[in-house]
DNA sequence: GAAATACTGGCACTGTGTGCCACAATCTAC
DNA sequence: GTAGATTGTGGCACACAGTGCCAGTATTTC
């Protein structure tokens, strides 16, 4: 298995993985993988992405310069290393759709199911995310151009089930299944602190209402 | 007047400014900076954004690297120079609105209004335009992320007159109109050629149409 | 245990982005 | 019309991002 260079590979292997599949080496990257991530987060988080160095970044996660690139492409992606398990869960499961009427619940659909398989994501975690993706113009923008990449394959995997139809309405279909994922994860992490917590399918399925309302001209 | 560096100022005087406006500066501020940004599109078009260098774009539009720094943030800010246009655009038009139930339909009559004062927009560029943003990474990440600051202003507009909904909910609404008017260009472009044309603001009028048949669920 | 494989850091290099300065061109005020 | 003020330009040096390459080290494989 060999470190593919910048790519920001997911290492999403931690949760209970057969022992055999863990070595000294799968678990060095693992952690080597998280240490810098937790160093870009912390530093962008007191400093802001810009004002952190890519060498600032590597001393603190303890390697050098040349392994942080091994790791990931850029600040940007150390910061949000987390986005690519969303990347890769949005192509691995199902999509099942037959006509453009009902494409984008089989999107919502596939958000779904990724939210059931993501036992109990770390809302603090998603918190601190979503304060940077919001306050940080560079992370802004790496996050928007991910979240661009996600609708790319959902457009790509709806044209695969529906030829014929215009791509231009299929990307719009995608658009609009990624905004309200995004929103989503907006609206969890922005609920109130403490007392009973809406959990992320619940705050996926508000926005989903909320989006039709809008549109519609209800409020 | 200075020119204000690296910030993408737009020169849009070419449009029968009045003569006392327009002395050998401003004129070749204005040449000059049309020079690097066809200069920047012929040579993304040819070779890709990320494989062209600033020099390379600088030495095309006979200027130093560092004057086509003063006039461009990045090769993919001198490709899409016409783009900031919009962003200014979106902030000079009256937005009216009183509740959200009426909000998207507010942004679409900015997007009206925008549309009406840009007399005949140049079909071939766009079509070049649009053509590097859906083929080209570098050049979409760019437009993507204007597409954010476009939307933030118009959120941030509607909070202005609408104190007291949730930010959230006003962000969701002004991605939505975002949303709407690149698909209107994306399908002003995609037209076919020759024959009778479709004006962008029909385009326009009909994605609108198109994404409320697809959020209801209809086809 | 030896050989193969993979990870690491250092280095040199190209390219990006910017502050600074001297010089040239244009503008402004008298 | 001219001197002084203002602005645009290019060159330069520098910090930083990103990457190919290589030698050394650690782990895996047979």
């Amino acid at each position: 298995m060999a470190l593919d260079e910048g790519k920001s590979v997911s290492r999403d292997a931690g949760t209970g993985a057969l022992a055999c599949e863990t070595g000294v080496r799968e678990r060095h990257l693992r952690e080597t993988r998280q240490r810098i991530h937790l160093a870009a987060l912390e530093l962008a988080e007191s400093r802001g992405c810009s004002a952190v160095t890519v060498s600032e970044v590597a001393a603190a996660a303890a390697v050098s310069r040349r392994t942080f690139f091994r790791y990931f492409r850029n600040k940007e992606d150390a910061v949000l290393a987390g986005h690519t398990r969303y990347y890769e869960a949005v192509q691995a499961h199902p999509l099942r759709v037959s006509s453009p009427a009902d494409a984008l619940a089989a999107i919502e659909a596939v958000g779904d199911a990724v939210l059931a398989e993501d036992a109990q994501p770390d809302l603090a975690e998603h918190r601190r995310i979503q304060a940077l993706i919001a306050g940080d113009p560079a992370i802004r923008s790496y996050a928007v151009a991910q979240d661009r990449d996600i609708a790319d394959v959902l457009r790509d995997r709806l044209a695969e089930l529906m030829p014929g139809q215009p791509m231009n309405e299929l990307e719009l279909i995608a658009d609009l299944g990624v905004t309200t994922w995004r929103h989503g994860w907006v609206r969890w992490t922005g609920q109130p602190t403490g007392g009973q917590q809406e959990s992320p399918a619940d705050s996926h399925r508000a926005v989903r209402a909320r989006l039709r309302d809008l549109v519609a001209g209800g409020a």
